[in-house]
DNA sequence: ATAATCTTATTGTCGGACAATAGGACCTTT
DNA sequence: AAAGGTCCTATTGTCCGACAATAAGATTAT
């Protein structure tokens, strides 16, 4: 038997460590969200190697989120948003081929339960976005696109009112990928638009009288109702997402 | 009123520039997890751009696991693993403050519903590491590291075998959380770990009996208990989690 | 055939260079 | 004095060229 005296020795490019010291320091609270990080000749000096090899750490970390740009485009330590998180986790779905039946599945189980807890905690600012939602609905009933935007943005409102960041965490990723779908429910079952709207109205109805259980029981049908559009609009539950349903996400690219 | 008549330009640094057109290829199926890219020289004679300028912008898809080295130290499209998302998310909560309320209340939902979906789908490869698993917790129930780690595992086989990528990502965050924290319960509460010895034995019962109800119900005393165990080692349920609690996480730092 | 050596391609790192730009300081105009 | 223009400086984004380390492949020696 061969003896194992020595540990694998840590052999890391250069780029990867000063990634790490600065990640390292972020975690651990030395250094907080909005501070600034010197400039890139700071950090030349500071860990000793070449700006080319600083800024390659400082690509790592800038993906993250965890450094941006800011005034005067210095660096500055900032909080990865949970809205690039979540596109960035989507996308990580898509090309592990997530299936429809999975994300239904989810949601079938997380949205009531979001809710449910909406109920509980949702501020006013948070109801008023949705009577703006609604009335959008209301008025865009013929414009697909926008309705299934506006759905999107329904649902991400209730998550939000949850005031639970894991749990809103949990939640986004399959939001964003299914409720896309919306649309082409819209052409395949002429009745959908105006039975989404009843739905958004009673769920708010529901919302503003704090009723847990009523809030829950409509959301469940609202799903429910979502899946049957869905299969009836032609998508195979355990195909994967079509292309179309997904330009949102690529776009998206530019700016996250 | 301002006329706007132009739309904001997109004004790009030329290594982002890089990285999106990677991305797209990859996202939109141009290219394939476990295709090869070029090689660096090859990149800088498509782009058009310096050698430098797309070092940058590999560095940003190599943090995203869209890229990876492989043999050779060539570049190949690669799946972010599940493992890694869920780290950089989890270490994103943490930066956000998340306080053990969210977690707790997080789990207590998500778990029973996972156990739930298990006793459908597991498969007897994970049944049986997870008769492993048990078997090494009955054998190691002083050693309190290594007992929380085997929690943190225990788990984890239960969501891999609900079969549901979705939820095994939403979930997985919150439970690289808050396992580790057993490991104070433990401190505090004597009778913990044979507490939770027949808690893992009754539910693995469960799952091999194909009991769902069983199982979910179990589960969610676990749970419970198990709030109740952090409750008394001391947590304040509405603080952050404390830094020793975060240690693993730090210390992956090296190789994800 | 196996081991040792050489060759080559590629990455990781370095140093230096320069244009573009943002911000600040300073000046001009009304 | 406020608004606008000009100059100055620091910093980033990009380029160029170079080289050591390394891994894979080819070649030679044992």
């Amino acid at each position: 038997m061969r003896q194992n005296k020595f540990k694998k020795l840590e052999i890391m490019p250069a780029y990867r460590l000063v990634a790490d010291a600065i990640e390292k320091q972020i975690m651990t609270g030395q250094i907080k969200p909005e501070d600034p990080i010197g400039t890139e000749a700071d950090l030349v000096e500071q860990f000793g190697v070449n700006r080319s090899t600083v800024r390659e750490g400082i690509r790592l970390l800038e993906q993250s989120g965890m450094l941006r740009r800011g005034e005067k485009r210095r660096l500055y330590v900032s909080l990865p948003g949970y809205d690039k998180l979540a596109t960035r986790i989507s996308r990580s779905l898509v090309l592990h081929k997530v299936t429809f039946r999975e994300l239904v599945e989810t949601l079938e189980i997380l949205e009531p339960t979001t809710i449910a807890l909406a109920a509980k905690h949702i501020t006013e600012e948070q109801l008023e976005r949705l009577r703006i939602n609604v009335a959008a609905t209301e008025k865009e009933l013929e414009d697909r696109d926008r309705l299934s935007q506006l759905d999107t943005e329904f649902h991400s409102i209730i998550a939000e009112a949850a005031h639970n960041s894991v749990f809103l965490l949990a939640r986004e990723p399959a939001g964003l990928l299914i409720y896309p779908a919306t649309q082409y429910i819209f052409e395949a079952v002429p009745e959908a638009p105006s039975r989404l709207l009843e739905a958004h109205k009673t769920m708010l109805q529901a919302l503003e009288e704090r009723d847990e259980e009523k809030a829950r029981v409509w959301m469940d049908k609202h799903v429910r109702d979502f899946v049957k559009g869905l299969v009836r609009s032609g998508a195979e539950l355990d195909g994967q997402i079509a292309q179309p349903h997904l330009a949102h996400l690529l776009s998206l690219d530019t700016y996250l």
